[in-house]
DNA sequence: TATGAATGAGATTTCATTCAT
DNA sequence: AATGAATGAAATCTCATTCAT
């Protein structure tokens, strides 16, 4: 997993991070604001924040350019909020970890086959992220969700790696992230022929 | 590795790709057109290539937009030649791989140290790569460049795991090639809090 | 006072030009009708004409964007109305001037006082009327309904200072009017620090 | 003369308040800003600041929109420069106004014909200026010029009345600003019927 | 070669007005 | 009667590209 500031957390408490209420994200459902949302992800993971117009989203919506600046107050504020969203849309999804950690190899690999499968299932989102995360000046507010979101996997694994004996379980932890990291790019790029299911049970021989 | 399209060569041929001799790319020291590629380079890895500006470029360049016409065609055509250039340029650095391919773990640490070097050596370049890669309608001729590039160092692992005996060689390459390409990742959006040498360490024990 | 053409009236017969009869204006007491008025007043006086938006209006007034349009045809026509309905009030308001016109320095005193007293009692009004005359393309209606008001002022103070024996009445009568428009602006423009009495003094010394 | 805070000053140092050097000014003579500042000080005065669209005036100064935001950071930046350029301009033709102030009947029908010729000569820019200040949110820089001017011009003619042993010199001054206002005013409003000399000998029986 | 003023197409944003509910 | 979501025309602003010097 990509990280910005480390503060390894060995507990476990991070996992139900999502400040917003099942109800509030269900009311998003068919809402025009939800049509937004898809519509823009999808413009701005496939041509960039500066290559995806405003009259491109709002037509892949199929509203008019202005009903956008009655849901979003500019264009920057939309992918904002269109971050902050997908990144709570993830945590809802992250539910194959369960509470107490993870500490059997079994529930190593549902873990790791549960964030695969978040990337194959949300390649837009992801593939937006890492364009934003690469650009400078992300917004504050999503930075301090994508932390908590990494710190509190990061630390899930450290706890895996400390009870499993391994040696130094920071960086395995780390390497861990990065191979996740790579998995994830690679889809993005080439999904039809990376043979996944063959990378996991290699990622599961070498680390649960 | 990022790969597109994957076509397994087994053979080592493509180390050397450029068709570019080094008088080409020494005629471009220190040139208007160098000066231009370097403020390209860091104009579009840190805004993306919409964000960036010709104006801007030309600034961090220290010339006059208007000259910088006489050297590209079009900002897209400034694009394509800079990433033709960089990926050309790589291609030079690419010196720590041997022509008959890798066959010793301490070869495989040579090789990994290299290119893992590359990625903190050449940042914005790679950082410019992934935005391009993610974005759809990416210029034939860099696409054909990446690929012979990306193929060429698959094909040198696949031998190398081959040749140690490992059960699944192109599944192992692919792997390490995500692990490679989350490393790069992960360098770029953290370098200071990653720790290169743990995970180096980690992965010539995974994989050598 | 301020003219736009100038057809002297001896006469007196202007002071009640309000083709409105008291209970039409009583039934817009408290209606919706009067309730945009306020608000319209408000923000065309504060922000001019095109910086006041319908929004705002509709906000102002505690109503909704729709409903104002079943009151006002369009913003402009609402424009028209507020000034027409604004002058008349005003003449509703100017009962200090006696129908038969003034001839003593007690009622020049008290027609002058009258004056001021409006001045700052409907700031808002003739702020909004200082913006809309220095504007071109006023409104048919209301520049008549102004040429009325102007000029019946104007002919009372003709006839009074003629009375009086002034030498140049009519000269007299305009500089006494570019008085008031300049004690009105000053008012509107820096209500707190202006002496108005030592200048309503001073005015009854030299013109009275 | 209109003011905005009043902090009496009889000195007379306020009239070489330009802090722009003639060759400045002169450098703007047939210049693109100041074919700019021309068209917008037309637009403005005549439809206000939201009614004079960046269209209507870049084609009155006869170049395209584009242009005028490399000379100007934004259509609010220009009306800011405008005034405060204005007002300089102003001062700059305020010459009519000795150094040592004003004592003789005569200098202070010199200088009130000097400030009534002003009106006459740059009626655009006293209506933008009216238009602006009865508005809120005046620029600070444009208010800290303004103030300047006024108390200026206060000073010398409050300086005056002491000197002629007027009962109350500041109430004196402050009316002789009114009337300056209400013929400035009316003057815009209708300069056609005006009759400004009959006006200004009435002005100067009263004053001087 | 070199400049940057100038353009115009197109991007973002605003807002009067309409209309389904 | 009342709402405010929705529209589209028009306003502000940006920027790749050209061109006179």
């Amino acid at each position: 997993m990509f990280r910005t500031k480390i503060l390894i957390l060995t507990d476990h408490s991070v996992v139900n991070m999502s400040p917003r209420t099942e109800e509030q994200l269900a009311s998003l459902k068919d809402s025009k604001r939800k049509l937004i949302f898809d519509a823009a992800l999808n413009a701005f993971s496939e041509r960039g924040y500066h290559g995806a117009t405003v009259g491109l989203i709002a037509e892949m919506a199929g509203i008019s350019k202005g009903l956008m600046y009655s849901y979003f107050k500019s264009k920057e504020d939309l992918l904002d909020e269109l971050l902050v969203y997908g990144l709570t849309r993830m945590g809802e999804f992250l539910s194959f970890v369960p509470k107490e950690g993870i500490s059997t190899p079994a529930e190593f690999e549902a873990a790791l086959r549960g964030m695969i499968g978040l990337y194959t299932a949300e390649t837009n989102f992801w593939r937006l992220y890492i364009i934003i995360v690469l650009q400078k000046n992300t917004t504050p507010k999503f930075e301090k969700l994508m932390e908590e979101m990494i710190q509190g996997y990061l630390g899930i694994f450290i706890t895996y790696f400390k009870h499993r004996g391994v040696p130094n379980p920071l960086a395995e932890a780390m390497m861990l992230g990065s191979v996740l990291d790579g998995i994830m790019f690679d889809l993005m790029v080439a999904p039809d022929m990376y043979p996944v299911e063959d990378v996991i049970k290699l990622t599961i021989k070498k680390f649960a």
